[in-house]
DNA sequence: CGCGAAATAGACAAATCTGTCTATCGACTT
DNA sequence: AAGTCGATAGACAGATTTGTCTATTTCGCG
């Protein structure tokens, strides 16, 4: 799973062949179709485990912005920027597989849907910590923020993006604390 | 073109072969590989021929809101709403491209990158014409805006991203150009 | 030590992919 | 009316795709 991975996030979903995968990890072809029905499942559990790092990544930068609601929210951006220097850096997974897979009906396009909306709680709870008149709608537009910043992180291969969101978001908050 | 244009936006560019695309048209293949010397050629004419006619469909609504800078800051998002009311609405293609051909340096990634530049000068216009104190951050943050909306109207399918959107970007606007 | 379960290599099916080539046909121009 | 240029149908190459099947080997555990 884990060279599944790589080659997926790599090169891509669709354009990943399950022998190329077979081969790098030096597992048979039988052995992956024991562990599951089809390339669509392997994908799914994939995203599912990515989606639970990713959100214990978060989680983890909140934890330690201390206590102060509106510095805790500012540090899933800054989680962003750290993200977006990684080295190996492409994009955001379920973004690219709400893309590869655009029909909202498809099992691979919920899966990742999910994973943004489980995002989304994680800022709706500190939206609500944080006393903002409409937390959901806070969320909402952050959301749509981290998303584009993301996309734009992704395109120019730089971090700047991240605290251009920041400090978009910081006023955002305040407008909706006040 | 037009119906080359159907088929990836509804399936995907790498999903959808080229064979479809010339049984569905009734073009032969040589036709084809006369006029573009590959898939990928094909495809980087395709999202230029779109960008043209984004980049006009948005130029209009700003044209038809009048002569306030805001509000015509603001008719990019009513378009947007209107973009996400249609019924064959299934994101954009160009982030969709740039997450089908994730590494930046691919001619089909950097031409579908170019025209989120090109709409991004747009709105680097219009908030100038706003007075913005600085243009260019608040052209960048409404852009991410408008990105984060459309990835969320996909997955969703309802057009309400828009409208969070564009209430967001009202108050960024109002405080970048107080 | 031996048994059972799991992993392995590899052939195979049946379909699909892009791109090339040839030979025929049709339409337009001079 | 003849010649030219482009479109067409269709075969073809060569590679690749997911998923199945079989037969062998390896490993862990009692």
């Amino acid at each position: 799973m884990a060279t599944a991975w790589r080659l997926f996030y790599r090169d891509g979903f669709r354009v990943v062949g399950i022998d190329t995968i077979l081969a790098e990890a030096g597992v048979a072809k039988m052995t992956l179709y024991n562990h599951f029905a089809s390339k669509e499942e392997l994908i799914i559990a994939i995203l599912e485990q990515r989606s639970d790092e990713f959100i214990a990544f978060f989680t983890t930068a909140v934890e330690a912005a201390g206590r102060s609601p509106t510095r805790r929210l500012l540090a899933v951006f800054d989680a962003l920027e750290n993200w977006f220097r990684s080295d190996d850096f492409k994009g955001c997974a379920f973004i690219r597989a709400l893309s590869e897979y655009p029909e909202p009906s498809h099992p691979i396009h919920q899966t990742a849907w999910q994973h943004k909306q489980e995002l989304k709680e994680l800022l709706l709870r500190l939206a609500t910590e944080a006393g903002a008149r409409d937390p959901m709608a806070l969320a909402e537009t952050l959301g749509m923020l981290i998303n584009g910043a993301i996309i734009a992180a992704h395109a120019t291969g730089k971090s700047t993006p991240a605290s251009a969101a920041r400090t978009a978001a910081a006023s955002l908050i305040k407008l909706a604390t006040a």
